[in-house]
DNA sequence: CTACATAGTTGCAAGATACAACCATGACTT
DNA sequence: AAGTCATGGTTGTATCTTGCAACTATGTAG
């Protein structure tokens, strides 16, 4: 009984560990990325904004959505979404068609020029991370994508 | 031998959507976190805004640093650091003394308030993600810190 | 001694976001 | 069917943060 509590508290301790280097790891990752996606916004188009390119691989990777998704998704204000929205239906980016069940909302989905753009995109991704990931196994980049899937699932509630 | 190639344009392909997944979700992870990290912040001080609170946390971790060295690792200007500095300053949550081996320069180390404050953080931060990650095991918590941990070693050149 | 680089501050303009007010549509109640 | 409330989306506004550039002061190299 003794022992059980005393390995509770280690693992508390464990956990708050755990968490705190956590935290740690995020906030590098954080700096270290918002740069690099503004550049690769930019490389779809230069008025991109670092804002506007996952929300655009969002749509390109998962298929349609509402805006009210997007803005659901990435714990955006509606308004930001929207304009962010006008700014890709301006490049041509991305496509709006009334949503047949809901008159009040809009389906947008990904360009035939952004698809390609994406793709385009791909390559200049490899060439960048393929040297500075070379030492990954294609497993273990999976196990922590996965890892990140169910971290973020979990704080969004 | 054509099984050979097989199998590494497999690992490729796997490799190419690994990396695709990951981008995905540190976009998400990007847009969630930004809120917790203004919250967190505030807790330090409600007039801190989301930036300061890594550069503080960075200062009461990795200790005393110039401005400069903080501009370099956050790919911040050098104009926002000073202001953020100023800020905290004026909060004394940062102490800065001259550096003796440079004139122009000044150290930046954290205060005894702010490494108590942070301290209490840590509290708070237990309580907000302790619900959120119940049923995450410690160790998965550490494997996915250590697994952040290398990609920011890789990516960080 | 002169030229150039670097640390830091500040003015300025641009960009992004939250908040709120607003309109149109839909859902639900009676 | 009318009335009420919720929801999708747009736009105006205020605020905040940042990048750029100019400037001062200090250090370094030729």
């Amino acid at each position: 009984m003794m022992l059980a509590v005393g390995t509770e508290h280690r693992d508390e301790v464990r956990r708050d560990e755990a968490m705190s280097g956590l935290e740690h790891e995020i906030g590098r990752l954080l700096r270290r990325v918002r740069r690099g996606l503004a550049d690769r916004a930019a490389q779809v188009d230069p008025e991109l904004n670092a804002t506007a390119y996952p929300l655009l691989a969002t749509l390109a990777e998962f298929g349609p959505h509402r805006a009210a998704d997007l803005a659901d998704m990435f714990a955006l204000d509606k308004g930001a979404v929207s304009r962010v929205v006008h700014q890709l239906l301006e490049l041509d980016l991305i496509v709006r068609t009334p949503d047949p069940k809901d008159g009040r909302a809009s389906i947008l989905s990904a360009s035939e020029k952004a698809m390609k753009r994406l793709a385009e995109l791909v390559d200049s991704r490899r060439e960048e991370f393929g040297a500075l990931l070379s030492d990954w196994e294609p497993d273990e980049l999976v196990d922590l994508a996965k890892g990140l899937a169910r971290f973020n699932a979990s704080i969004s509630e």
